[in-house]
DNA sequence: GTCGATGCAAAGGCTTTGCACAGCC
DNA sequence: GGCTGTGCAAAGCCTTTGCATCGAC
Protein backbone atom coordinates (compact mmCIF):
# COMPACT_ATOMS: atom_id res chain seq x y z
CA UNK A 1 0.00 0.00 0.00
CA UNK A 2 2.01 3.33 -1.31
CA UNK A 3 0.65 6.54 -0.26
CA UNK A 4 -1.96 7.44 -2.64
CA UNK A 5 -2.11 9.93 -4.84
CA UNK A 6 -2.77 13.59 -3.24
CA UNK A 7 -3.30 15.75 -5.99
CA UNK A 8 -5.50 18.21 -3.26
CA UNK A 9 -2.08 18.64 -1.48
CA UNK A 10 -0.06 18.99 -4.51
CA UNK A 11 -2.91 21.59 -6.15
CA UNK A 12 -2.73 23.27 -2.66
CA UNK A 13 0.67 23.45 -2.07
CA UNK A 14 1.35 24.99 -5.63
CA UNK A 15 -2.00 27.63 -5.15
CA UNK A 16 -0.77 29.06 -1.95
CA UNK A 17 2.58 29.73 -3.57
CA UNK A 18 0.90 30.97 -7.07
CA UNK A 19 1.83 28.37 -9.34
CA UNK A 20 -0.08 25.94 -11.31
CA UNK A 21 -1.05 22.18 -11.52
CA UNK A 22 -0.11 20.83 -14.59
CA UNK A 23 0.16 16.71 -15.40
CA UNK A 24 4.04 17.47 -15.83
CA UNK A 25 4.13 17.91 -12.13
CA UNK A 26 1.35 15.59 -11.43
CA UNK A 27 3.38 12.73 -12.84
CA UNK A 28 6.87 13.29 -11.60
CA UNK A 29 5.28 13.27 -8.16
CA UNK A 30 3.05 10.14 -8.47
CA UNK A 31 6.15 8.57 -10.34
CA UNK A 32 7.70 8.99 -7.17
CA UNK A 33 4.54 7.83 -4.51
CA UNK A 34 4.68 4.98 -6.96
CA UNK A 35 8.25 3.62 -6.03
CA UNK A 36 7.58 4.14 -2.64
CA UNK A 37 9.89 6.14 0.24
CA UNK A 38 13.33 5.60 0.30
CA UNK A 39 13.50 5.17 -3.38
CA UNK A 40 15.45 7.41 -4.77
CA UNK A 41 16.08 8.54 -8.75
CA UNK A 42 18.38 10.89 -10.57
CA UNK A 43 16.67 13.34 -12.93
CA UNK A 44 17.66 11.13 -16.29
CA UNK A 45 16.05 8.48 -15.09
CA UNK A 46 13.06 10.40 -13.85
CA UNK A 47 13.04 11.49 -17.95
CA UNK A 48 13.23 8.16 -18.74
CA UNK A 49 10.60 6.33 -16.71
CA UNK A 50 8.25 8.76 -18.07
CA UNK A 51 9.01 8.57 -21.56
CA UNK A 52 7.39 5.38 -20.96
CA UNK A 53 3.89 6.70 -20.57
CA UNK A 54 1.66 7.85 -22.67
CA UNK A 55 2.53 11.98 -22.35
CA UNK A 56 6.30 12.62 -22.47
CA UNK A 57 7.94 15.35 -20.04
CA UNK A 58 11.20 17.13 -21.34
CA UNK A 59 14.30 16.72 -19.58
CA UNK A 60 14.23 20.44 -18.66
CA UNK A 61 10.45 20.24 -17.05
CA UNK A 62 12.03 17.48 -15.10
CA UNK A 63 15.23 19.52 -13.46
CA UNK A 64 12.86 22.53 -12.85
CA UNK A 65 10.05 19.95 -11.22
CA UNK A 66 12.39 18.45 -8.77
CA UNK A 67 13.87 21.47 -8.27
CA UNK A 68 10.08 23.37 -7.34
CA UNK A 69 9.00 20.07 -5.93
CA UNK A 70 12.10 19.70 -3.47
CA UNK A 71 11.85 23.37 -2.66
CA UNK A 72 8.14 22.95 -1.52
CA UNK A 73 9.05 19.81 0.55
CA UNK A 74 7.63 17.28 -1.49
CA UNK A 75 10.77 15.78 -2.34
CA UNK A 76 14.10 15.14 -0.61
CA UNK A 77 17.52 16.35 -2.29
CA UNK A 78 20.12 13.94 -2.18
CA UNK A 79 23.84 13.89 -2.99
CA UNK A 80 25.06 9.86 -2.91
CA UNK A 81 28.70 9.98 -2.52
CA UNK A 82 29.64 7.91 -5.67
CA UNK A 83 26.92 9.23 -7.91
CA UNK A 84 25.64 12.55 -8.72
CA UNK A 85 22.29 14.50 -7.26
CA UNK A 86 19.14 12.21 -6.98
CA UNK A 87 15.86 12.78 -5.21
CA UNK A 88 13.32 11.01 -3.17
CA UNK A 89 10.20 11.65 -1.95
CA UNK A 90 10.35 13.55 1.54
CA UNK A 91 8.52 12.46 4.61
CA UNK A 92 9.37 13.29 8.69
CA UNK A 93 11.23 10.14 8.54
CA UNK A 94 13.68 11.78 6.76
CA UNK A 95 15.48 13.57 9.14
CA UNK A 96 16.45 10.67 10.46
CA UNK A 97 17.19 8.40 7.08
CA UNK A 98 20.33 7.12 6.41
CA UNK A 99 22.00 5.11 3.18
CA UNK A 100 24.39 2.44 3.13
CA UNK A 101 26.43 2.58 -0.35
CA UNK A 102 28.51 -0.13 -1.90
CA UNK A 103 31.37 2.47 -3.33
CA UNK A 104 32.21 -0.36 -5.91
CA UNK A 105 28.57 -1.39 -7.32
CA UNK A 106 26.32 1.23 -6.04
CA UNK A 107 23.88 -0.82 -4.04
CA UNK A 108 22.37 0.97 -1.65
CA UNK A 109 20.46 0.27 1.08
CA UNK A 110 18.37 2.36 3.47
CA UNK A 111 17.88 2.66 7.12
CA UNK A 112 16.72 4.68 10.51
CA UNK A 113 18.90 4.93 13.52
CA UNK A 114 17.70 7.04 16.61
CA UNK A 115 20.88 7.79 17.43
CA UNK A 116 22.64 9.32 14.51
CA UNK A 117 19.59 11.49 14.80
CA UNK A 118 20.44 12.72 18.26
CA UNK A 119 24.57 13.02 17.38
CA UNK A 120 22.82 15.60 14.89
CA UNK A 121 20.93 17.48 17.10
CA UNK A 122 23.61 17.44 19.75
CA UNK A 123 25.79 18.53 16.88
CA UNK A 124 23.76 21.59 16.22
CA UNK A 125 22.64 22.84 19.27
CA UNK A 126 26.25 22.95 20.51
CA UNK A 127 26.98 25.33 17.40
CA UNK A 128 23.56 27.00 17.73
CA UNK A 129 22.26 26.08 14.45
CA UNK A 130 18.66 24.88 13.40
CA UNK A 131 18.26 21.19 12.53
CA UNK A 132 16.59 20.46 9.04
CA UNK A 133 17.91 17.34 8.68
CA UNK A 134 20.36 14.32 9.02
CA UNK A 135 21.92 12.40 6.25
CA UNK A 136 24.76 9.83 7.42
CA UNK A 137 26.59 7.95 4.52
CA UNK A 138 27.88 5.22 5.38
CA UNK A 139 30.51 4.29 2.25
CA UNK A 140 31.10 0.30 2.09
CA UNK A 141 31.68 -2.71 0.21
CA UNK A 142 28.75 -4.94 -0.29
CA UNK A 143 29.07 -9.02 0.51
CA UNK A 144 29.19 -9.48 -3.21
CA UNK A 145 32.09 -6.91 -4.22
CA UNK A 146 33.90 -7.81 -0.98
CA UNK A 147 34.26 -11.23 -2.58
CA UNK A 148 35.07 -9.72 -6.11
CA UNK A 149 37.88 -7.34 -4.31
CA UNK A 150 39.46 -11.01 -2.53
CA UNK A 151 39.35 -12.64 -6.45
CA UNK B 1 51.33 21.56 14.82
CA UNK B 2 50.49 20.78 11.83
CA UNK B 3 51.21 17.12 10.62
CA UNK B 4 55.19 18.10 8.64
CA UNK B 5 55.70 17.89 5.62
CA UNK B 6 56.24 13.98 4.26
CA UNK B 7 58.24 14.07 1.15
CA UNK B 8 59.66 10.48 1.74
CA UNK B 9 55.94 9.01 2.39
CA UNK B 10 54.50 11.07 -0.79
CA UNK B 11 57.74 9.65 -2.85
CA UNK B 12 57.84 6.00 -1.71
CA UNK B 13 53.70 5.90 -2.47
CA UNK B 14 54.41 7.22 -5.92
CA UNK B 15 57.39 4.74 -6.03
CA UNK B 16 55.01 1.38 -5.52
CA UNK B 17 53.06 2.35 -8.28
CA UNK B 18 55.66 2.91 -10.56
CA UNK B 19 54.66 7.11 -10.76
CA UNK B 20 57.02 9.81 -10.22
CA UNK B 21 56.96 12.90 -7.36
CA UNK B 22 56.70 16.12 -8.75
CA UNK B 23 56.64 19.65 -7.49
CA UNK B 24 53.19 19.95 -8.62
CA UNK B 25 52.42 17.05 -6.43
CA UNK B 26 54.06 17.45 -3.75
CA UNK B 27 52.61 21.25 -3.61
CA UNK B 28 48.83 20.05 -3.52
CA UNK B 29 49.75 17.76 -0.72
CA UNK B 30 51.38 20.87 1.61
CA UNK B 31 48.55 22.62 0.75
CA UNK B 32 46.61 20.19 2.46
CA UNK B 33 48.99 20.03 5.54
CA UNK B 34 49.29 23.24 6.07
CA UNK B 35 46.00 23.97 6.29
CA UNK B 36 45.11 20.63 8.47
CA UNK B 37 43.10 17.99 9.30
CA UNK B 38 39.29 18.26 8.67
CA UNK B 39 39.59 21.11 5.99
CA UNK B 40 38.23 21.08 2.76
CA UNK B 41 38.80 22.40 -0.35
CA UNK B 42 37.02 22.14 -3.77
CA UNK B 43 39.34 21.70 -6.99
CA UNK B 44 38.84 25.73 -7.58
CA UNK B 45 40.44 26.53 -4.62
CA UNK B 46 43.37 24.18 -4.52
CA UNK B 47 43.90 25.98 -8.21
CA UNK B 48 43.38 29.57 -6.61
CA UNK B 49 45.62 29.18 -3.52
CA UNK B 50 48.51 27.68 -6.31
CA UNK B 51 48.39 30.66 -8.22
CA UNK B 52 49.75 32.57 -5.26
CA UNK B 53 52.49 30.55 -4.81
CA UNK B 54 55.75 31.27 -6.95
CA UNK B 55 55.07 28.57 -9.91
CA UNK B 56 51.67 27.45 -10.56
CA UNK B 57 49.45 24.53 -10.94
CA UNK B 58 47.36 23.95 -14.33
CA UNK B 59 43.48 23.22 -13.03
CA UNK B 60 43.83 20.31 -15.36
CA UNK B 61 46.85 18.92 -12.74
CA UNK B 62 44.51 20.05 -10.00
CA UNK B 63 42.17 17.68 -10.74
CA UNK B 64 44.52 14.82 -12.13
CA UNK B 65 46.53 15.22 -8.62
CA UNK B 66 43.42 15.07 -6.58
CA UNK B 67 42.23 11.95 -8.26
CA UNK B 68 45.23 10.29 -7.45
CA UNK B 69 46.25 11.23 -4.10
CA UNK B 70 42.75 10.51 -3.07
CA UNK B 71 43.38 7.00 -4.70
CA UNK B 72 46.46 6.97 -3.14
CA UNK B 73 44.47 7.51 0.21
CA UNK B 74 46.37 10.49 1.13
CA UNK B 75 43.25 12.79 0.36
CA UNK B 76 39.81 11.84 1.09
CA UNK B 77 36.91 12.86 -1.25
CA UNK B 78 33.91 14.52 0.14
CA UNK B 79 30.54 15.37 -1.23
CA UNK B 80 29.04 18.09 0.71
CA UNK B 81 25.21 18.36 0.47
CA UNK B 82 24.91 22.52 -1.01
CA UNK B 83 28.80 22.86 -2.34
CA UNK B 84 30.22 20.32 -5.18
CA UNK B 85 33.03 17.88 -4.63
CA UNK B 86 35.66 18.69 -2.10
CA UNK B 87 38.71 17.08 -0.61
CA UNK B 88 40.11 17.02 2.56
CA UNK B 89 44.10 14.82 4.30
CA UNK B 90 42.77 11.65 4.68
CA UNK B 91 43.18 9.98 8.22
CA UNK B 92 41.69 7.39 10.09
CA UNK B 93 39.52 10.27 12.13
CA UNK B 94 37.90 10.48 8.91
CA UNK B 95 35.92 7.04 9.75
CA UNK B 96 34.28 9.04 11.95
CA UNK B 97 33.95 12.38 10.45
CA UNK B 98 31.10 14.92 10.31
CA UNK B 99 29.79 17.98 9.17
CA UNK B 100 27.55 20.60 9.83
CA UNK B 101 26.83 22.56 6.80
CA UNK B 102 24.52 25.74 6.81
CA UNK B 103 22.18 24.97 3.93
CA UNK B 104 21.80 29.18 3.39
CA UNK B 105 25.37 30.31 3.62
CA UNK B 106 27.09 27.31 3.38
CA UNK B 107 29.62 27.95 7.08
CA UNK B 108 30.62 24.32 7.52
CA UNK B 109 31.87 23.20 11.11
CA UNK B 110 33.15 19.82 11.76
CA UNK B 111 32.35 17.00 14.74
CA UNK B 112 33.28 14.04 15.66
CA UNK B 113 30.90 11.44 17.09
CA UNK B 114 31.39 7.76 18.31
CA UNK B 115 27.41 6.85 18.29
CA UNK B 116 27.72 7.96 14.67
CA UNK B 117 30.44 5.40 14.00
CA UNK B 118 28.97 2.98 15.61
CA UNK B 119 25.57 2.92 14.08
CA UNK B 120 27.84 3.22 10.51
CA UNK B 121 29.25 0.01 11.92
CA UNK B 122 26.01 -1.65 13.00
CA UNK B 123 24.37 -0.95 9.79
CA UNK B 124 27.13 -2.34 7.62
CA UNK B 125 27.22 -5.61 9.79
CA UNK B 126 23.09 -6.03 9.29
CA UNK B 127 23.73 -5.94 6.12
CA UNK B 128 26.79 -7.99 5.32
CA UNK B 129 28.36 -5.14 3.84
CA UNK B 130 31.86 -4.02 4.91
CA UNK B 131 32.76 -0.73 6.17
CA UNK B 132 34.83 1.81 4.86
CA UNK B 133 33.55 5.60 5.86
CA UNK B 134 31.18 7.14 7.83
CA UNK B 135 29.90 10.68 7.08
CA UNK B 136 27.04 12.56 8.66
CA UNK B 137 25.84 15.16 6.85
CA UNK B 138 23.86 17.86 9.13
CA UNK B 139 21.83 20.27 6.75
CA UNK B 140 20.81 22.86 9.34
CA UNK B 141 20.86 27.07 9.74
CA UNK B 142 23.60 28.65 11.76
CA UNK B 143 22.85 31.35 14.01
CA UNK B 144 23.21 33.89 11.71
CA UNK B 145 20.90 32.45 8.58
CA UNK B 146 18.57 31.13 11.26
CA UNK B 147 18.39 35.41 12.65
CA UNK B 148 17.85 36.28 8.49
CA UNK B 149 15.13 33.91 7.94
CA UNK B 150 13.28 35.87 10.97
CA UNK B 151 13.90 39.25 9.45
C1' DG C 1 67.59 8.89 -22.73
C1' DT C 2 63.03 7.07 -21.56
C1' DC C 3 58.64 7.29 -20.18
C1' DG C 4 55.51 9.47 -17.18
C1' DA C 5 53.60 14.29 -16.01
C1' DT C 6 52.24 18.89 -17.27
C1' DG C 7 49.92 22.70 -19.67
C1' DC C 8 46.86 24.15 -22.90
C1' DA C 9 42.75 23.93 -25.21
C1' DA C 10 39.07 21.32 -26.75
C1' DA C 11 35.63 17.95 -25.71
C1' DG C 12 32.14 15.85 -22.48
C1' DG C 13 28.47 15.35 -18.94
C1' DC C 14 24.93 17.32 -16.43
C1' DT C 15 22.05 21.25 -15.43
C1' DT C 16 20.10 25.71 -16.32
C1' DT C 17 18.17 29.33 -19.22
C1' DG C 18 15.93 32.13 -23.24
C1' DC C 19 12.18 32.26 -26.04
C1' DA C 20 7.89 31.31 -28.43
C1' DC C 21 3.87 28.57 -27.97
C1' DA C 22 0.55 25.92 -25.20
C1' DG C 23 -2.65 25.45 -21.60
C1' DC C 24 -4.22 26.08 -16.50
C1' DC C 25 -7.10 29.06 -13.75
C1' DG D 1 -7.91 35.97 -21.68
C1' DG D 2 -3.90 36.57 -18.79
C1' DC D 3 0.01 34.72 -17.16
C1' DT D 4 2.49 30.61 -15.78
C1' DG D 5 4.50 26.27 -17.57
C1' DT D 6 6.46 23.60 -21.28
C1' DG D 7 9.47 22.09 -25.02
C1' DC D 8 13.32 22.86 -27.65
C1' DA D 9 17.80 24.22 -28.28
C1' DA D 10 21.53 26.88 -26.84
C1' DA D 11 24.41 28.31 -23.16
C1' DG D 12 26.90 27.39 -18.71
C1' DC D 13 29.36 25.09 -15.15
C1' DC D 14 32.65 21.60 -13.74
C1' DT D 15 35.59 17.92 -15.01
C1' DT D 16 38.10 15.03 -18.14
C1' DT D 17 40.92 14.13 -22.19
C1' DG D 18 44.21 14.56 -26.44
C1' DC D 19 48.49 15.99 -27.72
C1' DA D 20 53.01 18.13 -27.87
C1' DT D 21 56.50 19.39 -24.71
C1' DC D 22 58.88 19.08 -20.30
C1' DG D 23 61.31 16.92 -16.76
C1' DA D 24 61.97 13.10 -12.99
C1' DC D 25 64.58 9.04 -12.61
Amino acid sequence: MSTPSQPTTLRSSLHDRGQRLTPQRQRVLALFERIGEGRHLSAEEVHQRLLGAAARVSLATVYRTLRLLSSMGLLQELELPEGGRRFELASDAHRDHHHLVCVRCGQTEEFENAAVLAAGETAALDHGFRLLECVLNVRALCPRCVAAECR
